[in-house]
DNA sequence: CTGTTCTCCTGTGGGC
DNA sequence: TGCCCACAGGAGAACA
């Protein structure tokens, strides 16, 4: 289930086939996602061409002549592409196709169906859902002066700000955790309580670990595949997340899993330091 | 405002 | 083998 690198690789992958390709139709099997797929969409975008596929957070965003179709993956959602003349039989949880004019279908899978199609007349930017979004962890200015500020009226548990999506965009449980893990701050420190030199760590190791994941195609657990079929294969490389119990890479003591906000944390008592 | 808990949904894996 | 429970990559909604 995509985070950022899963996302931003799925927007690598479709961009080159899609981009400046027109649609032929689109076909909606269930619309029931999150929200339901807006009626009449298969309609309004008929003859459409995709201009530019763009990523805002962990939003793809098509932009059309006509407006811009907003699309989360959710939990366990995947987009893969197929040419229309190999796509296989539909399985029960593939719920809707783009149909391309040069012969590429674009298939979207999602069992949970926490994912979410959406249609917005307008800069993308104003809908209610992107509004709000906090930069990317790639745009803090350096000197970590900003995230100091905002940390700064927060208590809560590090870890819960760095994965709130209104404060900084991008951070998932997983890379919340390695991020956490690769700057050495235990993930119940209270975010305002960080020390300027932290966040400025912690903000080199958000970026780092975001840009390490989307180098190896974004993580692959259960669901998450390229457009390709190819799986990611930065779990391979996971220092913390999943291995509660596990000796630590660093110092092979084993790692501990608390639950923080609902979500499994796994952090090193030894190399995170201790509140 | 900040912060916490609940919720949507299906699949899977562990324990018995 | 089957049954039941906890948990899974997200994040808005409702509430304190």
């Amino acid at each position: 289930m995509p985070e950022l690198p899963e996302v931003e690789t799925t927007r690598r992958m479709l961009a080159p086939t899609l981009e400046q390709a027109c649609i032929s139709h689109m076909l909606v099997r269930r619309r029931d996602l999150r929200w339901p797929i807006p009626e009449g969409l298969e309609s309004t975008l008929q003859n459409q061409t995709l201009r530019r596929l763009q990523r805002r957070a962990k939003y793809l965003l098509f932009e059309f002549e006509a407006g811009t179709m907003i699309w989360h993956l959710g939990m366990s959602g995947n987009l893969r592409l197929f040419a229309h003349t190999q796509l296989p039989p539909a399985q029960r949880h593939d719920h809707v196709e783009v149909h391309f004019t040069h012969g590429w279908v674009m298939r979207y899978r999602d069992p949970r169906r926490f994912g979410a199609v959406l249609w917005h007349q307008g800069p993308p930017e104003n809908h209610a859902l992107l509004r709000n979004l906090g930069p990317e962890p790639w745009a803090l200015p350096h000197d970590g002066l900003w995230l100091q500020q905002q940390l700064a009226r927060r208590q809560q548990a590090i870890k819960l700000a760095i994965m709130d999506q209104h404060l900084i965009t991008g951070m998932g449980n997983i890379y919340a955790n390695e991020a956490l893990f690769s700057a050495g701050i235990h993930p119940q420190q209270p975010a305002r309580d960080l020390r300027l030199d932290q966040i400025v760590r912690l903000q080199q190791c958000m970026s780092s670990t975001l840009d390490a994941a989307l180098k190896a195609g974004g993580s692959s657990l259960r669901d998450f595949i390229q457009p390709t079929g190819e799986p990611g294969y930065f779990q391979m490389n996971y220092h913390v997340y999943g291995r509660g119990g596990l000796p630590c890479r660093q110092c092979q003591q084993p790692l501990q899993e608390i639950r923080l906000g609902g979500r499994t944390t796994v952090f090193c008592l030894q190399c995170q330091q201790q509140l």
